[in-house]
DNA sequence: CTTGACTCTGGACTAGGGTCCAGACTGCAC
DNA sequence: GTGCAGTCTGGACCCTAGTCCAGAGTCAAG
């Protein structure tokens, strides 16, 4: 069973070696076996859940999510799992649908505006400075 | 010409008064003018500036990017606010579309969840084990 | 004149997700 | 055996956009 160092684990994982302390301290990451000097060994088991960390940071998870949903991973309690992950896509569709309305706004002005001329003729400083926009 | 204090500036702008003091803090609103006894007095000039602050918060620019939207607003600069705006448009654009990719990955994976039954059948836990994903 | 509401200041604190640091120790190659 | 890279620790610090606080001073109504 081949083991490796901290450093190891953080380049194959792609993250920096403080992250991974970081994720030991918040319980993300189980504490590591220590070498009789002190230094943290990994295995193919703490690259795989720190895998699954990074993928699930990647899908909009903060590591408050993580953290249930590594509880429930290893409770194997998949219909909790699926839960989370449908509560999660709620959350996005909001983010999303959010962006969406700044978006509208933002490109009615652009396209309104001439781009030169005086000052007030430029619909996105008038429209900041009104009362009555999105 | 009348004027109002922190609390009245802040009620009509429905920002609270300790946001008022952050702005002027950190040179969104100029130093206002002070009564003998201290207190700041504001008038429709800053009514304005304030809201034309709000207003660009809630089309999704940050403090910084306000504080140069003010300098050139300042300035009459029209083909500067129009550039200004456009990036933060390409800004908004892949900040959606980064949200989409997350939200097609969840809604697959959902999707193919039973709900139910042992984890290594659930694709969220396997697929957030694996290496090819989103 | 008193009471209560308002304002002043500087500074601390929040959340989230890290990042950086000093000073000490360890591991490995040459 | 020396030099350099890697690792250890606890704790400080970063960012954003505020929010909250204590203790002191001020304003206006009754």
């Amino acid at each position: 069973m081949t083991s490796f160092t901290i450093g190891e684990l953080a380049r194959r994982a792609g993250v920096a070696i403080d992250t991974v302390r970081y994720y030991e301290r918040g319980h993300l990451l189980a504490p590591a076996q220590r070498s009789a000097s002190g230094y943290r060994h990994y295995t193919q088991t703490e690259l795989k859940r720190l895998h699954f960390i990074r993928r699930a940071k990647s899908l909009g998870f903060s590591l408050e999510d993580i953290r249930t949903l590594l509880a429930l991973s290893d409770n194997a309690d998949v219909a909790q799992v699926k839960r989370a992950s449908i509560d999660k896509l709620a959350d996005v569709d909001q983010r999303i649908a959010e962006l969406t309305r700044i978006r509208t706004g933002l490109q009615t002005l652009i396209t309104a505006c001439p781009g030169h001329g005086r000052a007030d003729a430029c619909p996105i400083l008038n429209a900041l400075s009104q009362e009555d926009l999105p």
